[in-house]
DNA sequence: TTGATGTTTGCATTCGAAGTCATTATTTAT
DNA sequence: ATAAATAATGACTTCGAATGCAAACATCAA
């Protein structure tokens, strides 16, 4: 019953009778030990159940050897997707990622302030809204960060993102083919900025297509906000030709609007874009006409950016915009 | 250029004029300071820009304040929201979540002794599989655990889950007052246990209730693979008159493909139910009859058993069952 | 055998905060 | 004012592995 005390380095070395610097090199690569210790060392290490301690390490190499990936709690949809593909990339580079949500802009200063305590390698940031300041913060602190899908417009910093220009306007021009007269623009929450550029690309693409003042109204990327911004939206000014939603869910959401409680066929009588590629878009039901993310190479990118920012910290930022694939699906009408 | 070294408590002692161990003393809470010293301190910390390294404290106190949450990578379809409800949780308690992921069970032996060198204060594991041996493992290293939505006959270990026997029963009797003569059971992978559990148990109660040898295929909890089990079964032997899905997203794959290729209405000539209750499962298009796990109350349950073995590693091994709530929706025929 | 290499090894120190203990300052009681 | 009790403080040690340095050892050539 009695608590026993763990292992050290210097149990294994005193019952190998070696000194506690040979345990440490045994278990360190590329250290120059002889054939003889090192088994020696490893036979009595496993005998004795020890294990390095990967607290210690830290302490003296000053590496943590974690990364922390923040996500907002109130998040895109596929976050979920995309913090298991981090965690699988990190993992490849033997590191862990360290979990933090950011619930309001409010908690970022208690953030960062544990980020910094808990002396992280780098950062992945997925969160909604994040600010120059601190990122500046952690740049003083020599702490690389990423940003995942969130554009910042003065570059100083590293980010992957998939490029929702060229993404919307493909979405757009199919429904420009497809002679659709009548737009609305279905956003998400304007404290995203990736909900805000997807807004702002659609609108000015469409002014550039003749479109002007399109109407814009704001749901919160989740399905009942999709169903209910339709609703109320033709509830007082009829349908339109079609529907621009910032993201795949909304799209189902207004889809399944339509279906319920508006007899509207789609693509018939309207047509819906999504955002995303996520894959209830691609369920029989919806068959959304979306633009595929690229998860698995914005992560790849992102994982990758920050290992050579903590490998080489003075390499310079970097952005990588990865294209999404279009997928036509069956909620937009044929082309002319 | 020059690496500007971290601030540590003999820099802000030295600054402010007091010791270390007065700097120490001021971020541990209870413990005394004169109030001259304490604001001394923070004043200087805050200007020089002092936060406490929490590896150094992690190594002194042998508590790391993270917590090993492991989800297998091809999870079922709620973990990923489990996963930042946990989190949620876990944060409150003033801990952090170090995530791992288990591809595949040789992974095992490599991802414990991972979790035992972080010295990790917990583990949580959502896991598909987990070996009796690699419990006791960390039982020896007095690391508590808490499973999640894994029974384990042998009750000696920490576990929260939402009571699949209760559940699968009340959809099996909707079914059977529906009056549906055939049915079929759409499982999950063999390699889950809890797959393995509702299968066993749909299987049970319909024998209970005179349905002998119903039939079992088998998917992978995917949209996809609840489409082809279910094309493939009635291709040969016909369309039962109920089928009894070991997750919602297959039940949905079963809802698309009998409406695309089938020509077979639901719920008329199919009845189909689902388990676990995710968002899709209540979207229009798709309505289906389930049970939604209370996540909420399950992943706060994890979270408490598990301080509670933290706080105090005596207490027995705890077991908590909860119940799902039924939800009726429409692709069940209704009840006589 | 000797000297000149190169390889192993152990000693001692380091990382940064926490906590023990003895000492000093302060408050309270008489 | 003084003793007694309490609060605040600093010197020193601890946690466990990593590493610079110098000593010890092995290897080879002449």
């Amino acid at each position: 019953m009695a608590k026993q005390k763990r292992v050290t380095s210097y149990d294994v070395a005193r019952e190998a009778g070696v000194s506690q610097s040979a345990v440490s090199r045994v278990f360190r690569p590329g250290f120059s030990v002889s054939e003889k210790t090192r088994t020696k060392v490893l036979d009595t290490a496993k005998k004795m159940g020890y294990k390095p301690n990967a607290i210690a390490r830290m302490l003296i190499t000053q590496q943590s050897g974690m990364i922390a990936v923040i996500v907002s709690s109130r998040a895109n949809v596929n976050y979920p997707e995309v913090l298991s593909q981090l965690n699988k990339y990190i993992a490849q580079q033997n590191k862990r990622v360290l979990l933090f949500t950011l619930d309001s802009a409010d908690d970022l200063a208690g953030l960062l302030e544990n980020i910094w305590t808990y002396q992280v390698d780098g950062v992945i940031a997925l969160a909604a809204h994040f600010e120059q300041s601190s990122l500046e913060q952690l740049e003083q602190h020599h702490i690389p960060v990423v940003l995942y899908n969130r554009n910042v417009p003065d570059a100083n910093v590293n980010s992957v993102c998939c490029s929702h220009e060229k993404g919307i306007k493909q979405l757009i021009n199919i429904l420009h083919e497809g002679n659709h007269k009548s737009y609305l623009v279905i956003a998400g929450p304007t404290d995203s900025d990736v909900a805000n550029e997807r807004r702002d690309i659609a609108c000015q693409h469409l002014k550039q297509l003749g479109y002007d003042d399109v109407p814009v109204v704001y749901g919160d990327y989740s399905y009942e906000s999709g169903r209910k911004a339709f609703a109320k939206w033709t509830g007082a000014n009829g349908v339109p030709d079609a529907v621009i939603c910032s993201n795949d869910i909304m799209a189902i959401g207004v889809i399944d609007e339509a279906k319920e409680h508006m007899a509207i066929s789609v693509p018939d009588d309207l047509s819906v874009v999504g955002f995303d590629g996520v894959s209830p878009a691609a369920w029989f039901s919806y068959q959304v006409t979306t633009i595929r993310q690229p998860l698995d190479q914005l992560t790849k990118a992102a994982v990758d950016i920050l290992m050579e920012r903590i490998n080489n910290p003075d390499s310079p930022p970097e952005t990588r915009v990865l294209t999404g694939a279009l997928i036509e699906g069956n909620s937009t009408k044929a082309r002319r």
